[in-house]
DNA sequence: CTGAAAGCGCTTACAG
DNA sequence: CTGAAAGCGCTTACAG
């Protein structure tokens, strides 16, 4: 919002005059730069120092960044509110990362808190990136993008508009490739699927989520890759269920059906399967085991109980920040920018081999 | 870092000759401002509007800021990492309390995470306002400062600067008079000594944060005029403790004296207060009472056990930004801004009538 | 080695 | 109601 102070802050031409030497020998010196197309001599430079140490000067950021191009801002943009009132901020994670990478790049984080604007009831709106059609991130250098509660409609804008982002989490357009960071979750879940066949599982379910995220099919695509390997499972099916919902009837039919372990999208999930077996009589994980793919889904705290696969959103802030100073350090190169963090292993409670079971992997 | 994406960014000149009207229009429109010095025809206001949407035009906030106009965003800096990689924020609730203000007040939030620059010795330095001796804080209209672990020289520098701010905590400087957003940490602590010598206690005991903050002398204060006032206090001694430390003889020492009622700095310490009665084979509340005069210290997570006063922290960041915003709607006003939010009160568990107390408060 | 000048994109009196 | 112009403070070719 400018800068209607009073007294007027001493600029270039004021350590000129006073050092008497030319404006662009102070540019030169105040920056370092004295020994390229501007040359100053030694007494030269003492006396912009002087002089500059006399009245207290310093740059104009803004002059600066106006003359000069960049100005070392990274946009965070958010669709949901960054700082929710209950504490449980599902960006917190990611934005630690982000700050780090920040701070290691020595650039500072824009939030959009004001991208909401008024609808024409007077109301607030959802925030947007598109306000009044002008896209509000412009004034960074580029931005990292988070939440679930995206709007591809204006991702594809931004995609078409050629602006420099980055997205937490991967978002596949119909149109238009964009620069995006994700988790292994197909490799990690066949690895944590195959550990369960591994301690002797021959029957599985996955309870996948109804909401068909890139994530939550990944997944599943690891998931089934571990039930058609060799790693011994005889069945993997796969139900669709609703979040926060608690399946008992379906828990029921499928220990009746022999499954022996039972694979959620998200460990809350996990732990209402868990409640839901110890309803039937059955114990946690001595008759039925129960892993989590992910280790958050909303506005729930974590269990940190439930054997779980953990989504690495600090590394994946982290990188994110890495990809955008590389987009906007290679502009000439305009392919979209991807990384892949790895998941990480939460040992928990609710996996054990199941009763009875081969101690031993079969042998082929 | 600006935008150095290949082709030039549309400029108001573009949606001027687009729209063909002259530049001081397209400001205008584009500020909302065409209603003062500049009118424009709600034709033209539509015609720049969709001329800027044909060319994606969006406002250089540099350009902007140096022109002498506002940029809508409000610096929020803090010496300490604003996302804490433990996940307990310090900051969180104040973050939450500025989000709410800033989306009220449409304007975006600026994270200072490039401020630490490189020491000589190439490491990292510490976070600071000023970077090579110049105001990083500059780019935004003003700012909001959080933080217990501020530099007091450079916030007198930024008084003295006059650059708008707010500081979320009172801060006093030696010289020059700041805006600041505090809580009424003497007035709710009288009210909750008060209680305790309502309940019976006659002999209580301070047990005071040797480091002398602000807040904690305003405390000290509230329970020095509680224990002065006429509500029954017989003894209020106050013992300076260093920060989690355990003081288990101090508190034998002080049940030998009579004392019933333990008040501390934080919950935190209120706890170890606790912890230390219980292995001294005392009940608590039943044979000693414990109460915290605010609820957070650090990185343990606040025990909700606790009878404590509640520091309104997202009450003070939304204030702050309300502050900021006043002191930027009205630079002629050089007086500091200060607010003073209500500090709220958990009932907890650890304080009732101590044993064989007077069953009700003494007449006089 | 040094200086005069253009230009970054915007806002804001000022003149019509 | 609208336009031409100055100026914010800086960087950077460019000319001496």
């Amino acid at each position: 919002m400018g800068n209607p102070r009073s007294p007027r802050r001493p600029t270039q031409a004021d350590v000129a005059r006073l050092a008497q030497v030319s404006p662009s020998v102070v540019s030169a010196v105040v920056n370092g730069r004295h020994d390229g197309a501007v040359r100053a001599s030694e007494q030269t430079v003492q006396r912009v120092w002087e002089a500059v140490r006399q009245l207290g000067y310093s740059p104009n950021l803004a002059a600066r960044s106006l003359a000069g191009g960049r100005n070392n801002i990274v946009g965070v943009f958010t669709y949901e509110a960054v700082f929710p009132t209950d504490r449980l901020s599902f960006f917190h994670d990611s934005l630690t990362g982000i700050e780090e990478a920040a701070e290691e790049l020595d650039c500072h984080l824009l939030l959009f808190t004001g991208s909401r604007g008024r609808g024409q009831d007077g109301g607030r709106r959802r925030r947007s990136i598109y306000k009044d059609g002008v896209n509000t991130l412009q004034v960074t250098d580029g931005a990292v993008l988070l939440g679930q509660d995206e709007d591809r409609e204006e991702l594809a804008a931004l995609v078409g508009s050629g602006f420099p982002f980055v997205y937490i989490g991967r978002r596949e357009l119909g149109s238009g490739e964009m620069s995006y960071v994700t988790a292994d979750y197909t490799a990690a879940t066949r690895g944590l699927v195959e550990r369960c066949a591994g301690l002797g599982h021959r029957r599985l379910a996955l309870l996948r989520s109804a909401i068909a995220s890139e994530a939550v099919l990944e997944r599943e695509a690891g998931y089934f890759e571990a039930c058609r390997g060799d790693a011994g499972v005889e069945s993997g099916a796969v139900h669709l269920v609703e979040p926060d919902t608690v399946p008992t009837e379906l828990l029921a039919t499928l220990v009746d059906q022999g499954v022996t372990c039972v694979v959620t999208d998200d460990s809350n999930h996990a732990a209402s399967v868990r409640s839901g077996a110890t309803r039937l009589g059955l114990r946690v994980p001595e008759d039925l085991s129960v892993v989590a793919l992910g280790d958050f889904a909303g506005s729930r705290p974590d269990d940190p109980t439930i054997t779980s696969l953990l989504t690495p959103r600090r590394e994946m802030g982290g990188q994110a920040v890495r990809l955008l100073a590389d987009l906007l350090a290679r502009p000439q190169d305009t392919a979209p920018r991807r990384a892949v963090a790895t998941c990480g292993m939460r040992g928990g409670q609710t996996l054990q081999a199941p009763p009875a079971a081969p101690s031993a992997p079969r042998s082929r």
